[in-house]
DNA sequence: AGGCTTAGTGTCAAACGAACACTTAAAAAA
DNA sequence: TTTTTTAAGTGTTCGTTTGACACTAAGCCT
């Protein structure tokens, strides 16, 4: 049976992890060196975390397993969005010159499945390893040329998110435990790129059944200190395939 | 360069087609037959169409050559909706005979990215071709056991379908250029399994600007006859990557 | 005590969603 | 020619949801 491997394309998986940290939405990059200085340009660069895919795993283990060497972190809220597979995504001298050292058969193509993870960015670790090198959390108004064709990759994801978190109340993974309403509305503001009414924004949260309310408040704050709550979770944790039903009353759409 | 192919798993795309008639949404299926008898079972089986993705085209021109390969169509409302890739997709006996006859590596795994297409099914004739023995269009409650994950692969269009029918404006792809109100209607009713109200409906999508009345009514029917209707393109071309702002008024929440 | 900062609260008007039954137009049957 | 059959077409009411909008409360700091 003859073989002729310029028909198999590598797959690889490339995942978007979002964060939320200081009032701006950023993704988690790992930098890159081109192995050997074959080029003059500038030697290093972003990109997305990502591997290929391995013969025993499939595409979903393969996601969480890039996302575990990276943060250490399991149990992340880690979703496909898309496969890219454009046969000139790879075209950047930089690129080429890092697969060099990376891929088996230098010419075949890449396809690459992308997710979107979100996490809450204090968890994270950098782990040490292969991707350890100068991770970064960037905002993501601040996000430079990235490898291949991860910038389109990440526009994807983000959009991608937006989408979601006005159907799904999955905005809640990118905070701690417990957080209090302008936490939780600074973020929809921020994914969503708009402001929301404050009051229109906690009695639409709050009919909506998807938080609940500690006794606790915050301490030592120089205002009044607000509440905290929390991600009423066990409400969707049955659901089949993690999806949601969201004809629970007071629907999601958070536009004002 | 040491090549090692059992790495590099076969990339495919396999096209789930949805048509409507008779009041039933339908999928557009190929027949399969394994090529030499080696197997005691039946030797026929239905499976989506599909093929690797070849060197030189992306995952959407792939998608669309399968579907113009099998119906002669271009120009049709074909979008990926999700990549497939476990390892033990193919555990089938027929499935492996099948690939016997196919494949260039028969160990190396397939990874699928998966594509529904919307289709007024009258438009197609199917292409002589390899994919033309037995092409059927099988009713959605009617799908016998297909091919690889097949059936999987079908169940997530068809959720991937009623959730984005009720975003987008896109049912009117399955149906003629122009239709009646109770053409439309029974095609939302049958793609979100659930009756809707006449008055309601009829109000919700007149308001909404995505339908314009013809003239013209029906001939020749043994009752009153209906309005002709047809979609309202232009207002939506021109969007950015076809995706459709549905800020308009009376938005697409169809639900009764 | 006064100032600063952020949390927290209620009402009204407009739009929307869901429920609901009768009349009309055409062909077919009587 | 009248009657029957069939599906099309049409409005209103009520409850809920949305969006706009401004002041008071609680804690720290000086």
């Amino acid at each position: 049976m003859s073989i002729s491997p310029s028909l198999n394309p590598h797959v690889s998986v490339d995942c978007v992890i979002f964060g939320f940290s200081k009032e701006t939405l950023r993704l988690l990059l790992i930098k890159r060196t081109v192995p050997n200085a074959l080029t003059e340009l500038d030697d290093s660069y972003y990109a997305l975390p990502g591997d290929l895919v391995r013969d025993n795993e499939n595409l979903d283990e393969a996601a969480a397993r890039v996302l575990k060497e990276l943060t250490g972190l399991t149990g992340i809220f880690l979703q496909q969005f898309q496969a890219f597979g454009d046969p000139l995504r790879i075209t950047k001298a930089k690129d080429r010159a890092w697969l060099q050292g990376v891929r088996q058969d230098p010419d075949a193509r890449v396809i690459t499945v992308a997710y979107m993870a979100l996490i809450e960015s204090s968890k994270v670790e950098i782990q040490p390893g292969s991707f350890s090198k100068g991770a970064v959390w960037l905002p993501i108004g601040e996000i430079p040329e990235l490898a291949f064709d991860h910038n389109e990759i990440s526009e994807g994801a983000l959009m991608a998110l937006r989408e979601k978190v006005q159907i799904q109340p999955i905005a809640f993974e990118l905070l701690p435990e417990k957080f209090t309403m302008s936490d939780l509305q600074a973020l929809y503001e921020t994914i969503l790129q708009r402001d929301l009414d404050k009051r229109n924004f906690r009695r639409k949260m709050l009919n909506s059944g998807v938080i609940a309310a500690l006794p606790e408040k915050q301490h030592g704050v120089s205002n009044k200190p607000a509440r905290y709550y929390v991600f009423n979770r066990n409400l969707f944790e049955n659901s089949p395939l993690g999806f949601v039903n969201l004809k629970m009353e007071g629907s999601f759409t958070l536009f004002n």
